[in-house]
DNA sequence: CAATTACATTAATGTACATTAAGAATTTCT
DNA sequence: AGAAATTCTTAATGTACATTAATGTAATTG
C-alpha cells in the first residue's frame, strides 16, 4: 500500500503491462482506456474522488487497458493480492452500471448516450474536454458536436 | 429457494417487474435481454448450465431486462436478499467479461465480434439460432450473415 | 408427413456516424 | 499578455451497418 501523488498526463499502467495494481482515487481524476488496432482510444471509465480503478483481467495476464491521469491527483496504490474485497454490494452495483452501459451501446443513438451521461455524471462533464466524453460514449468528437447542435436547435 | 422446471419460451422476468430473483441454471439454457424504444431486442447474456443469471439493478427498482428460456431447463430460483455472495472472485471475473464486451462494442467490427464470440462461447454457437447471436453482438442477422459470407470467401 | 412457422441468405436502398479537412474558439504555457 | 497548443465546430464525402423485401431452407407441430 502506497500513497502517491501523480501529475496530469502521467501514465500509471500500459496495455501489455503485468497489471497487479488497484488505484483508489483520493482526489483528482483518472481514466482507463484501450487503444484498438487502428490506434483509436476508447475510454472505459473515469475515476474521480472516491472511485477505484483497475484493469479487471486476472492479475497474471497482461493488461488490456491504459490508466492515466486527467487531473493532478492523490491515489492509494495497492497490490491486487493484498486486497480482500469485503463490500460485494459495491461490486454488484458496478456490474449494474456495466450492464446499463452495454445496453446503451447496443441500442442508443449518439444523443441518447450523451443525455444519459450528463444526467449520470454531471460533474465529469464539467471537468473533461468533450472529446473524452465522446470517446467514452463510443462516438467521435465531431459526431457529438453535431448531435449537441441538432439538440439545441429544437 | 425453489427448484423449478421451465419450458422453452417461458418468460421468468419481464422488464418493469420487481426483480427480486436470481436464477442458477442446473441444465438447459436461459437468456436475458432488453427491448429498446423501437421494440428491438438486445441480448445481454446467455446462461447455460452452471451460470447464474439475474438483473443487476438493485432489487427495489423495476427490472431493465427480460429473462426467458431458450431450452427446457432446470433452474434454482432464489430471492436476492437470501443470497450471501461468498465468491467475490467470480464477481470480479464477471466484471472482467463485461469490460471486454464494452471494449468490443466500442471498437470491433461485426466480423471481429463474431470471431471473438465463437472462440469464447463455442458451445453456445451450436445451440442457438444465428439471429440470437447477432442480437448479442449488437448487429442484425442480415449483417452477420453478410459478414460470415465475406469471411468464407477469402 | 404435409403444413405451418421460424430461420438464413441475398440484394437494393437508406442512414447514422466516421473520416477528412479547415477555420474559430478556448486553454495552456513561458 | 502573447504565442502555442489543444479543443470545438462546421461541412463535404465515405462507409459499415440498418432496413426492407423477396426467396430459399430448415425446424415444429398438428
Amino acid at each position: 500500500m502506497k500513497i502517491i501523488k501523480v501529475k496530469k498526463g502521467q501514465i500509471l499502467q500500459r496495455n501489455g503491462d503485468l497489471n497487479s495494481k488497484v488505484y483508489q482515487v483520493e482526489s483528482g481524476l483518472l481514466r482507463s482506456y484501450s487503444i484498438d488496432s487502428k490506434g483509436k482510444e476508447h475510454i472505459y471509465m473515469f475515476a474521480p474522488e472516491g472511485w477505484i480503478i483497475t484493469d479487471n483481467v486476472s492479475s497474471d495476464v497482461p493488461a488490456d487497458l491504459f490508466i492515466d491521469v486527467l487531473e493532478d491527483s492523490v491515489v492509494i496504490q495497492r497490490d491486487k493480492d493484498e486486497i480482500i474485497v469485503t463490500d460485494t454490494e459495491k461490486l454488484i452495483k458496478r456490474i449494474g452500471v456495466l450492464q446499463k452501459r452495454i445496453i446503451m451501446l447496443m441500442s442508443a443513438t449518439a444523443i441518447e448516450r450523451y443525455e444519459h451521461f450528463i444526467s449520470t455524471y454531471p460533474d465529469i462533464v464539467q471537468r473533461v474536454p468533450q472529446k473524452l466524453i465522446a470517446s467514452y460514449l463510443g462516438i467521435t468528437p465531431e459526431a457529438l458536436s453535431a448531435a449537441k447542435g441538432s439538440r439545441a436547435r429544437k
